[in-house]
DNA sequence: TGAAAATAATTAACATTGTTAATTATTTAT
DNA sequence: ATAAATAATTAACAATGTTAATTATTTTCA
């Protein structure tokens, strides 16, 4: 019966939005499968019917994150040059998303996934690489960088991005916003050039 | 009266013994009110008579951990050549500590602080820059290294360990520890040269 | 030294959390 | 339309952080 598994997935959509709505607004610290529930109109054991506990739903959102996040990202840096300027615009825009939605930068690299998680960690792990394939790939077809140290490059970047956000959003280093920005715009331009 | 706050110290004492035994053993999601006074060998109730919450207390063991990972670490890089070798194994045991204990990776990088932490934050925020401070100064003095960009590539550094090991202990990336360290040396090659 | 006052420690209690079991409501099949 | 199946809800439990009420202990000083 299709029908069936057409309004099970219209039901798990509506927790998933829920969840996303509470992630954006509220973020992570307000996460409770009651909190879930009232927003998605249901009572809070019914969650249960359709995922197996509440961080089963929770990492349901970084799909649909992610895709938020890229087509954000890819409208930002349209007009931006293909390669090193477009990685670095790239990363400026990945670190103004989750500044914007700290609950959202915590479901991706703070939050604990418990088993099963696997497939979602991987997503999360390749996000950023993905976001730059193409100009990393225009930068080696062009000989722009050196072919050998792209791989280390990349992960520098990732790595430093994400240090730099967890350092900002989580250790409140550097205090004001500008200072970070101009912190990101400093280590990029060492990194990428 | 001097006893009183001898004493008292003393009582914090078992507390905070108990906190980081719990954090260096069975790590951050063990920690709790009861399981900490428990170890301790007092009620729950009573560790609010000598800390605010059990937020304040799970940060006062931070002194005590930069204390020990610092001595760690000068030991294991004594042989060392001063500067930029030496920060290299610095780098290298400072993320040994925190991979053999996550619990305290969690405290000083993950846990969320309350209000009035901004001194144990500020400590955390200048750690790994204290531990290489005096191999810094050497390379400056010897202008091994070009002087503008120091205050860049220490940064960079910092970032990229702390990101390394936040992909390592939260996201399993890369899955095995030999990898991580392979990983590590060849951004320590590419940062420090 | 022994009763009164101060201090420390404990138990009781509350609200919140995730999760499961028992129960009720609703939909489906015959 | 009634029986069976499915979905949703309420009740309940254990664990959490925290505060209030109560009990135990130590200190003071006559």
């Amino acid at each position: 019966m299709k029908n069936k598994q057409i309004q099970e997935q219209r039901i798990k959509g509506y927790f998933i939005q829920a969840t996303k709505d509470i992630l954006k607004g509220e973020g992570l610290k307000s996460i409770s499968v009651r909190n879930i529930a009232d927003q998605a109109g249901y009572s809070y054991a019914t969650l249960y019917n359709y995922f197996s506990d509440v961080n089963e739903l929770v990492f349901e959102c970084v799909k649909d994150f992610q895709q938020e996040c890229e087509t954000i990202i890819q409208q930002e840096v349209i007009n931006e040059a293909q390669g090193i300027d477009r990685i670095k615009a790239i990363s400026r825009a990945y670190v103004k998303y989750f500044v914007q939605y700290p609950g959202i930068f915590e479901l991706f690299f703070l939050e604990k996934p418990a088993k099963g998680q696997e497939e979602t960690l991987q997503l999360i792990n390749t996000f950023f690489d993905r976001l730059c394939l193409a100009d990393w790939q225009y930068c080696i077809s062009k000989t722009m960088v050196p072919l050998r140290s792209v791989e280390v490059v990349k992960q520098q970047l990732n790595y430093m991005l994400t240090g730099m956000m967890l350092f900002y959003l989580n250790r409140r280093h550097p205090i004001d916003y500008a200072a970070m920005l101009q912190n990101l715009d400093v280590q990029l331009l060492h990194i990428l050039s």
